[in-house]
DNA sequence: TCGATATATTCCGTTTTAACGATCTATAAC
DNA sequence: GTTATAGATCGTTAAAACGGAATATATCGA
């Protein structure tokens, strides 16, 4: 119950949704995915870790970057179920477009500062 | 989006998600699902009112009584694949278990008073 | 070793959620 | 009508969630 429970908060927050769902292009780093997004740091980090200790994300450092990427789910059915449905639900959402649309245009090395 | 964060988020509460596993025996009264539950009347009537705006359960007057059950998820695909996957997620849970267990004791003519 | 930078963590204010008791509403029996 | 009962709604309180700024940690390069 308690980690079905733990992947169900996960997916309840539309940022954590919009993470993952850009998650699903290619893996990113957290400045990368706050930029995407417009909020602060700290609030992508946490809502990072929030979606890793549910066991649909992973990171894993490469120098002073983390980068983080959508798991498997082989941990959890509940994770797999979420993560498979997820991959065509939410497609066709106006938020979900626009990010999927500049997306392409974030790179880590062009944003400066915090 | 916003309706996959309404189904999410009532699916995001142990009392909620317990809701949903022991209507997946038969329909249920709103003084059934509390005194199954052990919680207050108010709160049972308020979590039924929330899984059924996410579309989850419907309810239809039988007298004084209002019998609640599980939809069919015609209306929505994030209903209908969370309806599906909770027919047989969550049934080893010693939670569920033993309130599978109890729910054939329960009777709406046998609940007095509130 | 000394910055500079990316991320994690802490702190704090605000909003949301969950619980219960009390009250209101609607129906049935009389 | 009156009364009894099931359920919905309201008011309140406590806990949790969310956000961002500030601070701490870790790594890279000079």
């Amino acid at each position: 119950m308690k980690q079905f429970i733990k992947v169900m908060k996960a997916l309840s927050d539309p940022n954590r949704v919009k993470m993952m769902k850009i998650l699903q292009s290619r893996p990113l780093c957290v400045c990368e995915i706050k930029e995407t997004l417009g909020i602060a740091q700290s609030t992508a980090s946490k809502h990072l870790k929030l979606l890793e200790d549910a066991g649909l994300v992973r990171s894993f450092k490469d120098g002073l970057w983390v980068n983080y990427s959508l798991t498997d789910g082989n941990d959890s059915p509940y994770c797999a179920s979420m993560i498979g449905n997820l991959k065509h639900w939410l497609d066709e959402d106006d938020q979900i477009k626009n990010l999927n649309r500049i997306l392409p245009k974030i790179n880590r090395i062009d944003i400066v500062g915090k």
